[in-house]
DNA sequence: CTACCTTTGTGAAGAATTTCACAAGCTTTG
DNA sequence: CAAAGCTTGTGAAATTCTTCACAAAGGTAG
């Protein structure tokens, strides 16, 4: 079977999220068109994109709202819940710690840690932050397979590796640095000064610069 | 003159990182090879990215690293200063306005807004959160021309008009939905739940996935 | 039942991006 | 100064991703 690329899946995850809005609205089926319109891509990606995992579509009609979201959330392992813990206790992890849109999607904040005395033992939304020194035996304890780091680049390899041994198999990482994984382990970083200096890019070289996002 | 693909252009973002850090240690040249080891990357990567806009190395030796940063900048428009908005004094927002990272680069945070009359009139860093009302007005008279949506899905596509309306030319969006701007503004979106999800599908479906980033 | 309309699923074409591989050029050493 | 050693810059090849275009299939109207 063929690898399926990075942009697919966001892309799933896009139309996951579009069909899951119809289907609140009663919508029973939506084409490709309808789709790709909603997502700003195009009704052939779309369907490319659901013919890597089987056909689900009727033709005349198009895809029948409810039964392909379902099989959406099975294909993005959306079924069951998501352990994760969260590395860094300042504004970035709060931020996720307290967005809803996580337990939505089945991603359970098992727990916040950091090192500062004054952050260990607050209380966020249902969580306590605690001590730097619980990290791998709470991640062992709640099976926690993903972890998100939200501390500064200085120290975010020693957090990867010591969440990796305890038992990690992906991180979404914020810290501003390159990190390196095991090749069983998943990685993906958000940097958002690169994001910015894309745009400053795209301000400054208006002829040389491809289409938005 | 072609086009520079997003991809290449977050690899000079990150190109620069490195290079500043470099500089900083007082290390004069670097190879590509070095160079792409720290990034995570590969040498002909590096050579192809930095091709497209000239040819900064010396065959044999590498390339000159303070003289390359400089010409990144350049490259990059980040020797002035841009001034920003920062829409939503959610945690996002206070994360983003607190994050000191952007000055360094020199992303000027001039404004911070929110509809919320809690929110209104609070000091973060050295600016105040304001009523959205006055967004319009302080975007023109700062002069602003990147706006940072940190706000909910609803109502997003909303702010984004107004803005653009007021001369905004780029935002950076982690409102989790679709959003669309005219072709002379640029648009870059950040979606946590679906860099999440991103990793539920490589935790659950390890053989179709992609190597990491 | 037939004709017509719509929309999927998919090979094949096309475009974009990455990798390869090597000639050209700078440095250093003897 | 010649020879040896690196490393760049870059066409060309390979790979990956997107778009095209159309046969096949379901639906509907008459």
């Amino acid at each position: 079977m063929k690898r399926i690329a990075e942009s697919t899946v966001r892309r799933l995850s896009m139309y996951l999220r579009y069909l899951e809005d119809l289907d609140a609205r009663g919508q029973h089926t939506a084409a490709s068109d309808e789709l790709a319109q909603l997502c700003g891509t195009t009704p052939a990606q779309v369907r490319k994109d659901l013919s890597f995992f089987g056909s689900f579509g009727r033709r005349g009609l198009g895809y029948p709202v409810h039964e392909l979201s379902d099989r959406l959330r099975q294909i993005l392992g959306l079924e069951h819940e998501w352990h994760v813990v969260i590395v860094g206790a300042g504004k970035i992890g709060a931020a996720l710690a307290n967005y809803r849109g996580f337990l939505q999607r089945g991603f359970r904040v098992v727990g916040v840690y950091d090192n500062s005395p004054d952050k260990i033992g607050q209380l966020w939304s249902d969580v306590v932050v605690r001590d730097m020194q619980a990290l791998e035996d709470d991640v062992k304890r709640e099976g926690a397979l993903i972890a998100v780091l939200a501390i500064p680049a200085e120290g975010a390899q020693d957090v990867v590796d010591r969440v990796v041994a305890a038992g990690i198999r992906a991180i979404l990482n914020f810290a501003p640095t390159q990190i390196t994984v095991p090749s069983h382990v998943s990685l993906k970083s958000v940097n958002m000064a690169m994001e910015l200096e894309g745009l400053s890019f795209a301000l400054t070289n208006a002829h040389l610069s491809k289409g938005a996002a």
